[in-house]
This record gives structure tokens, sequence and C-alpha cells, in this order.
DNA sequence: GTCTATATAGCGATAGAC
DNA sequence: GTCTATCGCTATATAGAC
């Protein structure tokens, strides 16, 4: 179809500039030129620059999910799946989607820090839409995480898989805030293999005692 | 002084609505009519709403860093500090920081999310500021950790301590991108506890092995 | 389905009275 | 030191021509 062309154009451009200049910072018009059509375009296809948001979104988020599920099914049998496994069908869909949606970006300001942009941002719609798409996906991955995580209790498996979240989030963003002077950014497989290193010790690590309650001469060893 | 007080009043309620609405997305009006006081206050105090922004974060990231050094010193000498102790220097503070910066902000929209809002945003000016502001931090917790961990190589250090960031600035930033209903978010010192937790058996993980190959940009045959 | 032209509103910044 | 009034600009959104 050739109407597809346009309103295909709008997303793909609101993505790049929304990854380079922030969501709020990026005006209709920007979006627009760049697509090389104007701004009633966007409100033809997708009534205001709200749905655009939500649309930029949503046609990254479905597949995204499919995959992580597809994967986690690859591990095995609910209960015999291995830790690496599940946290890799978690972290690398992620990643890889982080780095699609960063092609047009400069280099400083890498790839996925659009989805970690929505989580700060002031409006309620597009965190309540991600955390919706989130859904299903979460309520899976944390029951395999917590079988394959017996000594810690349900509340402090969804502690530390919301900690694994920000990880990979921050991580993937490619937020370097001490970066030494000619560090290059990590490759994606790079980047992935160190952070399932990283969150596979954490995620195993001991069940934190509370250290103001009811045993206060214990130091953990 | 009494010209103390508007400018004060400025800046909590610029703290105050940064943190719930965003940086961008706050308003000079919104700032002045919080504080009781006008557009004009602002430019008369702090030149233009960047200088305004700048100050908001100065008042605060002193005392931070102040407080983290002492704390790591306080852990010993150099070579001979504990990795817990370490960590807990570098985490705590930020943590209470997020805390005390959260006052009026509603529930939902927990704490240090304003650090991290500042690491995503496009401008660079402060990103590069709040760079600046901890870059001693950094270099002395770097080498205090690279210490800690002799089995790690400089880079994966810096790799890992930039995972840790991410962990902590997400924690305090109160996302649950995974929450269940009757959730409570945890009081600073269990948050505390369990990043720690978290945190030191992530970073005391064995060193990440190349997956591919011998190099990293080797793309397996 | 795509354009131009415009309506309406909000922004940061400044001048000048007091 | 603090105010009101206003300038100059840009934003989203829409109406109507083609």
């Amino acid at each position: 179809m050739e109407t597809t062309a346009t309103r295909e154009a709008l997303l793909d451009a609101a993505e790049e500039l929304f990854a380079e200049q922030g969501i709020e910072g990026t005006s209709l018009r920007a979006v627009t030129s760049k697509a090389g059509a104007n701004v009633a375009a966007v409100h033809y296809y997708f009534g205001s620059k709200e749905g655009l948001i939500r649309e930029v979104f949503a046609r990254r988020l479905a597949p995204l999910a499919d995959q992580r599920l597809a994967r986690l099914a690859a591990c095995g049998e609910p209960g015999e799946q291995a830790l690496e496994c599940i946290l890799r069908a978690f972290v690398e869909p992620f990643v890889e989607l982080g780095w699609r949606m960063d092609l047009g970006t400069s280099a400083t300001h890498r790839s996925g820090r659009l989805i970690a942009q929505v989580l700060l941002e002031p409006g309620d719609f597009l965190r309540n839409a991600l955390a919706d798409a989130f859904r299903e996906t979460f309520v899976r991955f944390a029951d395999a995480f917590e079988r394959a995580l017996p000594h810690l209790d349900h509340s402090e498996v969804i502690a530390r898989l919301n900690f694994a979240i920000g990880t990979m989030i921050h991580g993937v963003a490619g937020i370097r805030l001490y970066q030494e002077e000619h560090e290059a950014l990590p490759r994606s497989k790079e980047l992935v293999d160190r952070l399932v290193t990283f969150l596979v010790a954490a995620l195993e690590a001991p069940a934190t005692l509370p250290r103001t309650a009811s045993a206060p001469d214990e130091e953990p060893a």
C-alpha cells in the first residue's frame, strides 16, 4: 500500500528523533520534515502526538514480547530451566532491540535510552502502556526466576528482577557517568555477556537478611 | 538574609516539580507560582532556566560527594578495604539523597528519578555538569573497587561499576515496570540492604570470558 | 491522502514601574 | 528585590483547498 509508506516514514523518523532528542524535546515539525511529510499527516494517521508516540513503541514491543517468551520456552520445561538460559531469554532480545532502535543515533547517545526515558517521563499514559505491554512477559519470567532461585522468597525475587531490569536498561542506554577517555562503547554481544555474568551472580546471591530487626548481631560472612 | 528566602523557595519548588513532571516539562511559571514568586525572580537569581536547573543539582551534589568520600575513607587504608564497605559508602549516601529529594513527591513517582532523568535527557550541558560533579568520586571508587576485585581486569571493573550505577539509580528511582498489586515501595534501609546484597555478588562474579572468539569483533564462522 | 494556512496556547526572557 | 506587562518564538492541532 502506498498509504503505508508515509506512515512508516513518520514512525521511523519519530523513533530516531525521540532517541536523539528525547520525546518531549521532539516537535512534530521535526518529525514530519525528516519524514518528508508535514504536520497534518501525523494527525491524519495517529490523531495526535500522543498517538504517534504510542505507535512508535507498540511497533517494537509486541515482537519483543514474542521473542522473549519463545526464548524462554526453549529453555525447557518450567521448573527445570537453567537460570542463565532464563536470563539470556530476557536480556538478549532487549539488547538487540535497543541496538536496532539506535541506527541513526550518534555514538554518544546510544540506543535503548528511548525505553529508559519513558520510564522516567512525567506522563502516566506511556508508562502505563509500557507496563501493560510487558505485564505478561514479566509474570512469566518472574515465575521462571522464582523456580530457578528456590533460596529466595517471592518478594526478594521481584525486587531483584526489578534491579536486573534497571541494570539492563542502563546498560543498553549506554550511559557512562564515568568513562575512560579512549574507551569504546561495547558491542552488543559483549554487552550481553557482561550483563549475564553480572546478573546471574546477583540473582543467585544469598537472601538479604533484615539488618534492623530480630537478628541484630548477625553479620553476613 | 531575606533575599535568600525567595531564592531557596525557588530551588525547593523547582526540585519538587522537576521530580514530579520532568525538567523539560516544568515551566518557570509553574516553579514561581509554587514558590510564591514570579518569572522575573528566576532570571534575577539564576539568569535563566538553565541556571536554575544547574543550581538545583549543585546544591545537592557537593554534599553527596563529600559524604561518599568520607565514608570510603572510613573503610580503611586503600588496598585493604572490604568490598561491602566500599559499596555501602557508594550506595547509601545516594539512596538517602534520593529519599530527601523526594519529600513532596507522590508515592508513585518516587525519589531519585531526577538524577536518572538527567542522564537520559537530550541536552549535553547538564549531563556534562553531572559527570564533572561525579568525576572525582568515580575515579576514587573505581580505584577502590579495582583493588578489592583483583580477579577482574580494569575494563571489566569499569563496566561493572557502570552497571552498578544503573542498578542503584533505577532502584532509587522506584521504577517498577512489574509491580505486585499490594506491594509497598521499600523503605530506604531495606532498599540499601537489598542493593548491597545484589551488587556485592554481581561485582564479585568471575570474569566474563569472551564467548564468541578471541577477539570481540570477530563473528563466528 | 497530502498539502498550506491559520487558530490557540504556552514557553523563556526582558523592560520598566515601584 | 519584586512586581506587571509584553515581546518574540514555537508548539500542537485543525480547517479547508486540491
